[in-house]
DNA sequence: AATGAATGAGTATTCATTCAT
DNA sequence: GATGAATGAATACTCATTCAT
């Protein structure tokens, strides 16, 4: 009766918790041998629970890897929002604030675990069509987010007038994409990656 | 006995073709349905052979596999080579044009049949770890050969010459992958993908 | 200690009222979906009891069919004891209309819930051996009562002297058997069943 | 090329026997054993062949007991058609010696291999909904040739004028059910039941 | 050389039962 | 006493691979 009011009881919070160990568990066991290679006695066994306990908690071992993915897609949609949101700056200062803290962001997230990059950029998209398209959404979703923060710059004036936002937006998605699979092999080249990336992006290539 | 000095007999051939056949068939299948929903059956009952032949042509699933992508490769190298090698040009016009004639090579390879980037970018990585290195390694070489066109373009003065060539290599290669997977969902905006791309890569995006 | 004479303390009753209320519900779950699709959990959810709690009142699965088992049976034995106990009766007229009643109640139990039958035809026997065994001993049960009827009956002059009391007996229970299973798809017909059975019964199907 | 007209090669010859072996070895299995305590590998094992082979065979284990009644069905019916059909005969002597024929057939079938009404009464009821369905369709089936036999004998004049054809034949049939019920336990009994029931049948049972 | 019948290793999933709370 | 979280034995089914024909 004492804390009957709250909605979360010790029951509750424990079996929250072991939701949230058997989805970390599932995405070690996914990035590291594969969802395909991974039997839910694998995820079970990493966290010596029985594997019929597994069941208790998701619906089926396709179920836990939407799960698995929600959880990093939250992870990266929340680096990107608040203080990140394409209309949370109005001067230059802070857009090129906002700028650097995003690039540092993602490369935290993706740079810092390289099973992050891995399961949703190696494994995800391999295992249904279904998936597949999850991705491609995140990659939309992605790309309406730059060019949102692309056109800010515009209107800024902090960039180029004439941009073709979406296609840019795109292009610049493309980048971040080849640094988060360039970090899989070589994650020391990372700093470098990204003022490379950087400088493509304000300055291009081209020899003035 | 009698042709054996001939490198191919009238047999070998027809066995060549079987080969090829297989391939693309197993293309088709991985690309379509994904490389674990296809069976081995699958494969055979698209060419109407016996599934027991397969394996007079390849060792096992995991295989013919690696044929698949050995022959997406070379596509895709070959594209990169021959008259769009990094130094098969030495004047500026020339070097334009080459930019031209890759990303227009490439555009055809991944554009015109979306089985292609799917393949490489979504089913194969997923395989196992020694596909996701291949995967990789593919990656790095075109990395390679960015870098190694990006050097020549200092050379020949029409980079800017503090340009870092690896990691800018990385960077547009990545570009590509962009438009690579944009072209799956909107394989119309291919074209306005590529001036995007260009436009970064040699004006960026910034105001002048 | 104190109410341990007494055969029912209150909390003994409660008991017995639940454990009655798991038996019904078996029932219904075991007739509507079968024993094998029937699951512990769907007969405490029936209740709205913890499944937990079904095996503070039965050993296990088993258990429970027995007694459902041991119900019904108390159920139609009940209707063919006391007032329709083979020797109950002393007259012609008596034993006519002990045999209307019989029939009436057997109609009752197996007409009105097609659930007995179906229970107790179709899947009980189908449970296991032993389940089988029970079904069994139950038919040599009816046979004997049957039997003795008839044997009333014989004695009574009112049957034919030469009747061959145990296998006519089990020729009539086929009879009211197979009323049962018709009542399952036609429960309308129940009574024109009942009189066909009575006219074959005494006087055969042979014209005269 | 030689037998290549033969709509049966041998190996199809072969194929057909060990599909007819199957049925057979999953009859014995399931009227010995239940269908539910036997295991896809026990009827594999019967054969001594692998189980997989089985799911060459049939789609699954639903699949084969619907094969196996079938086929009893099958054999039942085939003992109640050609001489045996209801309008197969014109005279008294004729419907007198077909009654007997009748008799027997049945008796052999269920009489002989307890196994079958195990099977087809026990087993096959409680397997799910739809077996339930199709043994019930099986009694109305044997309703209505009793009926059609019935309804014959009126015709000829050897049976009541006045009698309840389709409800009297469902009657009789209880009482060959209840005669291969019994079967089970006492097969010697079996002659004995068949003359009470024809007794029944033909005289009643009440003195005259 | 081609075939496809046979095989069995491998795995996801269910559910009766236990027992700590 | 009641509960339901945890458990793992049990099993149907798939499919890559082999090999006799």
């Amino acid at each position: 009766m004492t804390s009957s009011a709250e909605p979360v009881s010790r029951a509750e919070r424990k079996k929250q918790e072991l939701r949230r160990e058997i989805i970390d568990a599932a995405f070690d066991c996914f990035a590291e041998r594969g969802y395909h290679a991974t039997g839910i006695a694998d995820v079970a066994a990493r966290l010596g629970i029985g594997h019929g306990t597994f069941y208790r908690y998701f619906q089926n071992k396709r179920d836990i890897v939407d799960h698995v993915v929600d959880d990093l897609v939250g992870r990266i949609t929340g680096a990107l929002t608040a203080e990140n949101a394409p209309d949370a700056v109005s001067t230059l200062d802070e857009y090129r604030a906002q700028s650097a803290r995003i690039g540092e962001a993602l490369g935290r997230i993706f740079g810092e675990d390289p099973r992050v990059p891995r399961l949703l950029l190696f494994e995800a998209p391999g295992i249904d069509r279904a998936m597949a398209e999850r991705i491609l959404d995140l990659f939309d979703l992605a790309a309406a987010l730059t060019a949102a923060y692309l056109s800010h710059g515009v209107e800024l004036g902090y960039l180029r007038a004439d941009l073709d936002v979406e296609n840019t937006a795109r292009a610049i998605n493309g980048m971040i994409l080849g640094t988060a699979i360039s970090s899989l092999r070589a994650p020391e080249a990372q700093a470098a990656q990204s003022e490379a990336l950087r400088r493509v992006m304000y300055d291009g290539i081209a020899a003035r």
